[in-house]
This record gives structure tokens, sequence and C-alpha cells, in this order.
DNA sequence: TACTACATCTCGCAT
DNA sequence: ATGCGAGGTGTAGTA
């Protein structure tokens, strides 16, 4: 594609703020928060609605480079073709393609007005612990759940018949030693805001790393299996549903 | 655009693994490591030449929703348009777009074989206090850095004039509580395979939260002042030289 | 605005 | 494969 016709195209649709996106061969320079450099190669270009800019190479669930939205984007005729320059000075970010070749273009304004609905996040898996304290233990009373403000962020929380206050941090996968120090410094400060220390910490997760689970005992906290809710329930449930599903 | 002429298109360029991208209106469900799904509305979709996949709204930084490489799309006729399905068996994660509309398509193969040079990690942080560990403390003598064992991961490790052992974790941005429970870790891990108590921890950024400093001093840790190398030269250097690097 | 923790986190490295 | 930590992390929720 000719270059003075892209930066033509490219300025109209930039100022009717569609979405822009189109492949080219590039060099990339990008100085902000890191400095880096990517040689030359062919990529896909993309400026959203916003202002927001990604590139993205042939391969790889991760753009190269991007701009979060609040910059701003300049075309400037060069030697070797075109400077592309996305910057934000309020952050002092600049993102700069050395563009030699466009090959395709294409822009847009895209109407969506749409939020996504998510299901089985860690917050589903405290709802389902405060709604299911069974699947702690069986003398298990929760009190609060997702707590912001009092006592810290603690994903469950609550206490047993004895009158133990029980601290429960959840994960969804895996719980490594970050897990376990989060719930140490839940238990601490509940010690420390309730003057005893009769606090119990429980980590419910699917699973356990081995050095976190050393370090859970060491500290006298435990461990219990809990799986987070939703996950893969079209494959654990009836074989016959999915199949009609899916297929 | 047509749909028929779509699906075509699409099933060619999927076939030659060319980068593709459209921008459609589409409602979305996604189940596998979560439930989601998203109403009607218009989308940049694209498929990568390794089987990425992702969906991005108009606005926002991030993709609503994506499948990793290693998956597999089809497109199949329905009668309220055609629906599209990116699904990885090994996984168990299904990515479904039913189409009602195409506005723009394009694709092409993109070559590509550059990797990104990056400066101003935590790890060049740690080179530069290595190598200027007046940074840390007059005294400071750094033995290694980023020790990557299965103690765990010590960026900046030594000892003072003293003998006393020094463990040096750094922080690009903001430390926060995380920082210091990683550096408390850390310092205990040495006082047991050294079998001493004469470690001592400190946490090197350029900022540090008030909870996460006073936890800090609570456990009798030090914080010093660093700033990350790399960081900005473009707007802290001299004038003359940056325009003749950056133009 | 700053602080905290989650994320369909992703990615790389070491064991 | 799993564990662990960084990321130009981004994003949401709260004080």
């Amino acid at each position: 594609m000719d270059l003075g016709g892209f930066e033509d195209k490219f300025k109209t649709a930039y100022d009717k703020k569609e979405f822009i996106t189109f492949f080219c061969k590039c060099k990339i320079i990008y100085s902000g928060r890191a400095e880096a450099s990517l040689g030359k190669g062919d990529r896909l270009v993309s400026v959203k609605q916003d202002g927001t800019v990604f590139v993205h190479q042939p391969e790889g669930g991760n753009p190269i480079n991007y701009m979060k939205a609040g910059g701003s984007v300049d075309i400037i005729k060069q030697d070797y073709g075109l400077l592309f320059k996305a910057y934000n000075s309020a952050t002092k970010e600049y993102l700069e393609l050395e563009i030699s070749r466009v090959y395709n273009f294409m822009s847009r304004k895209l109407e969506d007005g749409q939020k996504q609905m998510l299901a089985g996040t860690e917050a589903d898996m405290s709802d389902m612990i405060k709604q299911n304290p069974s699947l702690i233990s069986k003398d298990f009373k929760p009190l609060s759940r997702e707590e912001h403000t009092k006592f810290g962020f603690i994903d469950v929380f609550g206490h047993d018949k004895k009158g133990t206050l029980v601290v429960v941090e959840c994960k969804r996968y895996t719980a490594g030693l970050d897990a376990v120090h989060q719930l140490r410094r839940y238990v601490e400060k509940i010690k420390e805001l309730k003057g005893t220390n009769k606090v119990s910490g429980i980590l419910a997760s699917p699973k356990i790393s081995p050095n976190a689970e050393e370090m859970l005992k060491k500290w006298g906290f435990e461990w219990k299996l809990v799986n987070p809710p939703m996950r893969l329930v079209r494959h654990n449930k009836n074989q016959k549903a999915l199949d009609a599903f899916w297929s």
C-alpha cells in the first residue's frame, strides 16, 4: 500500500476517532517506564477509539508494545518512510514506529456498550465458602466476606464453636508462599485488633505448593482443599449435555 | 460485508496460517478457567499465526477475551449468522463468538524474526547496585546478584565490613507489604542456612508505602532510596545528545 | 490520589 | 511439569 495514501487514511480515521488497525513493516523504540527497541519486522498495529495503541508480532499472546489511553499519535514523513509517534506527555512515555511499508489498513467506528459478566473469580469462591461453611470445617460460622474495611482485605472471616476467630484466605489456583504470608499478615492483624491469641488461619485452595505447606505448618495454620466454583462446570457435569452444547 | 464471503476468506487465510483480523458485531461466551459472557456489540477480532485469538472492545487496554496459542478455530453457519468457535481440548477452554455482522476483514502472512531489547528492569537495577554498592551503604560488599536458587531469588547478596550478611531486595516502583514479606523470607532463609543471626535486610526502591515502612521497621530492616536505572533517560539527559540519538 | 490485592493474569527461569 | 517471581504488568475497589 502507498505510504502517502496510508497517511491520509490514518489521519482521517484518527480525527474521526475510529478504531484503526493495519499491518506494516517497522522498527520500534519505546521510552518511558523502561527503554526498549525492536528491529525491523512485520506487525499488526492498532489504535483504539480512546487512544490506546498496541503492536502485535505474528506470534505470542501479548502485545510487544503498547500505550495506554490518554496519549496522542502523530505521523510524520521521513526519508525511510513514515514515523508513527505515540506519546503521553503526562507520563513521559514515547512509542515510535519507523514504518517502511504498510500492507493493509482498515478503520471503523465501533459501537459497543456491553460489559462482561464473569463468574469463577476469587470473590465467587469466598461467596461459596460463606454460603457453605462446612467446606472449611463442621463448626465454622462465617461472619463476613471480602472485608475491605476494618481488618484489612480478608476473604472470609468468622469463628468456630469455641469462639476462636477464624481467618480464611482463598486462592483459585495453587497457593504459594505469598498466600501463606498474606494469611499470616491477616491473622496477626486480627490478633492485634482483637487483643487475643485465639485466632486460627486457614488457606483454602485446590492445591498448595510443598514449600508453602511447610511454612503454613510451621506457623500453625491449616490448609483446606477447596475447588473454585464454576470451574469447568460444563466438563465435570453430564457429558451428554456437554456434547450437545459444544459440538 | 457478506458473511458467506467472510467465511471463505477466513478459512483460506486460516489454512495458510495468516495473521487474520476483522471488525464484527458479535455476542461472546467464554468457558474454561472462568465463565464469562458479553452481549452483542462491535469488536475487533484477531487470530494470530500461532493460533492465539484476542477480541478487543472499542475502548480499554486489554482484550476482553482471548485464547492462548495451541487451540483451533472453526466457523459454522447458524441461523443468526456465523458461530466462531475457538477451543483448546487440552486445557478445556472454549471461546465462542456468535457473529451477526462482519464489517471489515484483512489477513496476511507476517514475517518477523526480531526480539525486543529491554533496559531498565529489576535485573538492571540489581546490576547497578552490584556495580555501585555505595548506593546501599558505604561498607556494603556485594557477592552475588540475581541468586536464582532453591532458597529463593535474592536480588543482591553480600556483607558489610563487620561481616554481617546483607540481603537486598529491589523494587522498581513503590515497595509494598509484599516486598517486605519477600525480604523477610529471604533473610530468614539465609539465617537458617548460614546458622547465624547476623543477617540484615535492605529494601531498595524509589518509594515505599507507609504500611510497608512500618512493618519493615518492626522487623528491623532498612529502606534505601534507589532509583531504577535507564528510567526516562531521554528526558533527564542532555537534549542535544538525545536529538542525535532519537531522530 | 495512593494503597492493596486480583487476574481466564502472562512470561521466563530454575529445579 | 511445577514452583517462584517479575511485569513498561493492568484493573478494580477503597480510604
